[in-house]
DNA sequence: GCAGAAACGGAACGGTCGGTCCACATCAGG
DNA sequence: CCTGATGTGGACCGACCGTTCCGTTTCTGC
C-alpha cells in the first residue's frame, strides 16, 4: 500500500490519469474483480505501466476510491449539523446508498470483506461514530424507535447492499426496501 | 450437470458418502469456493476419485443440495396450508432464514448468482408462486400492509443473506433485521 | 539534436483453479 | 485364488490472475 507519486513526464502523467479513469469506468460498472489487463487494455496501455503507476492492483483501488471516501465521510459530517434529526438521518442514508448503488467497486469496498484497505478501515472508523451521533439525536428527538440501535442502521446498510448487487437489473430496487424498513422504525 | 448413479462396488460407495460428507462439511462452513482438492484431502480420497463420483463441481454440489432444496419447498408449501395468514408468513421466513444462515453454501445458492443451477431455477419457480400465495392471504386476512408485495419480501431475503454474509461471527445478527422490519409492515 | 534518465509494453513467471489421464490397486464372480 | 472389470490417486494440463523483468521507446535538460 504504496503512496505513489504524480510524476513528472507528461506522457506518464498522462497515462496515470487514462489509467484512473479505465478503472473508475470498469470498476464501477463491473466491481472490484476486472483484471488488470481489462484496465490497461481499456486505457490503451501495457500491464507493465499499470504496476508503474500503482505496485500493487490494491494501490489502484486505494487511489482511485480515496476521494470517494472522503466524501462519503463528509456527507455523514454534513447530516450530523443538519438541525432535524429524522431527516438528517434519512438523509444519510439515502445519498450513502444512492451512491453506492450506482458504484459496484465501492459497493464491495464498503462490505467487510473491504476492510483490507486500511483507508476503508479508516473510513468506517471516522463514519460510525458520526452515524451513533445521527441516532442519538433522533432517539433525543423522539423520532427514532428508541430500541433501534446504530448497529441496526448499519446492518440495514449491509443489506441495502446486498439487494443492490442481487438486482443489477435495477438500481432503485433497494429503495423499496430502504422506504419499508424505515416506516417501520419510525416515531 | 450428470445424474451419477450409486456405484455398486463397496469402496466406491464408501467414498462417494465420505466425498458428500466432507463437501457438505467444508461448503457449509467456507462456502462454494471451497477447492475440490481441498474436499479430496477432507474425504482422504484423490481428486480423480472426486472427478469419477461427481463428473464437476456443479454435479456435487447439486447432489449435496438437492434435499436441502426439496426442504425448502416443503416448509414453504406448509405456510401455505398452515391456518393464519401473518404467522405463516413469518414462520416461513423465520424457518427459511434460519437454515440459510447455518449454511454459507446454502446461501451461495441461493443468491440470484447461483442460478446457475437448474435445481435452483426450479426450486425458486416453485417456491416463488408459494410465497405470492402467503402474501395475497395476508393482504386477505389484513395482517400485511396492503402495499408490500412478494417481491418485497424475495428482497427482503436477499437482505438478510447480506447480512448473514457480512456477520459470520454473529449469526443471529440477521434477527434484528429481520424484526424491525416485519413490525413495519404488519397490519 | 544528443545523451541519459524515465517510462513503456508485453512476454514470461509463479500460483491457483477446475478438470483429465493413466499406471496401479482393489473388489467380486467363477 | 485368479482374473477381468471397476475404482483409485496424484501428476499433469490449460486457463486465468497478479506481478516481475527487461529490451525498446519517449521525453527532457542542455
Amino acid at each position: 500500500m504504496t503512496t505513489t507519486p504524480t510524476p513528472t513526464r507528461k506522457d506518464a502523467a498522462r497515462n496515470r490519469s487514462l489509467l484512473l479513469a479505465a478503472a473508475e469506468d470498469l470498476f464501477r460498472d463491473a466491481g472490484l474483480d476486472v483484471t488488470l489487463k481489462d484496465v490497461a487494455r481499456h486505457a490503451g496501455v501495457g500491464v507493465g505501466t499499470v504496476y508503474r503507476h500503482f505496485p500493487t492492483k490494491d494501490d489502484l483501488v486505494a487511489a482511485l476510491f480515496a476521494q470517494q471516501l472522503e466524501a462519503e465521510i463528509e456527507r455523514a459530517r454534513k447530516s450530523v449539523e443538519a438541525g432535524d434529526s429524522w431527516e438528517a438521518l434519512v438523509d444519510y442514508l439515502k445519498e450513502s446508498m444512492r451512491l453506492q448503488s450506482s458504484n459496484r467497486g465501492l459497493r464491495a469496498l464498503m462490505c467487510p470483506a473491504g476492510s483490507v484497505f486500511d483507508s476503508v478501515r479508516e473510513c468506517k472508523a471516522v463514519v460510525n461514530p458520526l452515524i451513533d451521533q445521527l441516532v442519538k439525536s433522533a432517539h433525543a428527538q423522539g423520532t427514532l424507535r428508541p430500541d433501534c440501535t446504530s448497529r441496526d442502521i448499519a446492518l440495514l446498510q449491509v443489506g441495502l447492499v446486498g439487494i443492490m448487487d442481487a438486482t443489477p437489473e435495477d438500481p432503485n430496487a433497494y429503495r423499496r426496501h430502504l422506504a419499508l424498513f424505515l416506516d417501520g422504525v419510525r416515531v
